[in-house]
DNA sequence: AAATATATACTGGTTTTCCAGTATTTTTGG
DNA sequence: CCAAAAATACTGGAAAACCAGTATATATTT
């Protein structure tokens, strides 16, 4: 199955999913996990010193963001095979971890098989997905979206204060600037995600992970 | 620790989770693991054949809602102690779990310590929760909520086309109804999610997994 | 230093939401 | 069968969002 042994490394903020991946792998003799961390920075000075042949590596992590962290790994360490692990299935997620040079997307409802055969495709040099995900990434979606819109700092801000239901006139008062630079935000915004309304706005920025 | 075997049951939709589970329970002698199960009506099922001591519960299930299954599983069996493993911390879904009956809250952050300290307590007839939750519950929210809304069908149908960003004319439209119905409904909906207007109702919908 | 992006702000206007109250019909549950 | 809940629909109106275009100042990037 591997023609060599295979040393991994897992990135999750969930301690039960890197013993769940752990179990897993340790009965696969050639598959050798060298580290865990639960976030993302440690990694990323855990491969200065060590080559890894593959990450597992979650999306969402507590400090930072591991699409950032999936570019930062292949700018460093190409050969390594950088498999993400998630529960996000929005394309413009997928489409950016790929983007971002990812070689494999797993979803946490995966399979012990689905994940062993992930490992194996991506060592033989295969983009690796879930069931379901290929899918996903082929058929045009209804509503198409580009790449996960980049939001500047006043604009981040901007949404969580929309998120919390403020209107724009309180958004004024808080940021002391005018209800029409706040107006302004909003339209930016919403031609950023290509969103509608507001309604729509909140839904993706929660499905893209930009606001909890 | 334990004055005897503790049977535990596991449900939750992702197998990487179950099998981190059981590798830290294994550890543990007197912890046996008699099954597990990725739906929550296959708990339901085993429990009528089978005493349990503790079922460790996702809420986010496939088949349905954990907060019923657990509610569930307390009318049929009131010694067994759930614990409810997820990644919501919102206070309505805490406080639901805890009036559902439910006798440990632990987020999927938990490390394997809490874990097993959590399993402890609630043998021991304590209730249990994850670092922070106990504070979550304790202090009062600056935007105190009530129970997680109840919708009736129709209620959640309009929600879910709020959230897919359409107008009340075109929900109307698609209803076949009134705008006027619509509107009648979207009041209804601010009013039980006590939000002042559609961004705090998407926002709330997606963090009590109302929608997805 | 220059080009580009971001933040800010305005005019003028339409569409949509939100609000409060009221009322009738239909469906559901006891 | 009856009470309660849900769904439906209306009047009248204010607040807020959304729209398109334009403009200037500041910050950032090349």
């Amino acid at each position: 199955m591997f023609a060599k042994q295979v040393n991994l490394v897992i990135v999750d903020d969930h301690p039960l999913i890197i013993q769940g991946l752990k179990a897993l792998l340790s009965s696969h003799e050639q598959l050798n996990v060298l580290a865990s961390f639960t976030k993302g920075q440690d990694v990323i000075a855990f491969l200065l010193g060590q080559e890894v042949d593959v990450v597992i590596l979650d999306i969402s992590l507590p400090d930072c963001n591991g699409m950032d962290i999936c570019r930062e790994i292949k700018t460093m360490a190409p050969a390594t095979r950088v498999i993400a692990l998630t529960n996000h299935n929005e394309r413009s997620l997928i489409m950016q971890m790929l983007q971002n040079g990812a070689n494999g997307y797993l979803l946490k409802n995966a399979s012990s098989e689905e994940l062993i055969s992930s490992i194996t495709q991506v060592m033989n040099g295969q983009l690796s997905f879930s069931t379901g995900i290929e899918e996903i990434i082929t058929q045009p979606a209804v509503y198409e979206q580009g790449p996960v819109p980049k939001l500047t700092r006043r604009e981040l801000e901007v949404l969580k204060l929309i998120a919390a239901g403020e209107t724009s006139t309180v958004i004024a008062d808080r940021l002391c600037v005018s209800p029409l630079t706040i107006e302004m935000h909003r339209r930016n915004l919403l031609q950023k995600f290509k969103a509608k309304n507001v309604a729509v706005l909140i839904r993706m920025s929660f499905q893209l992970g930009l606001i909890k």
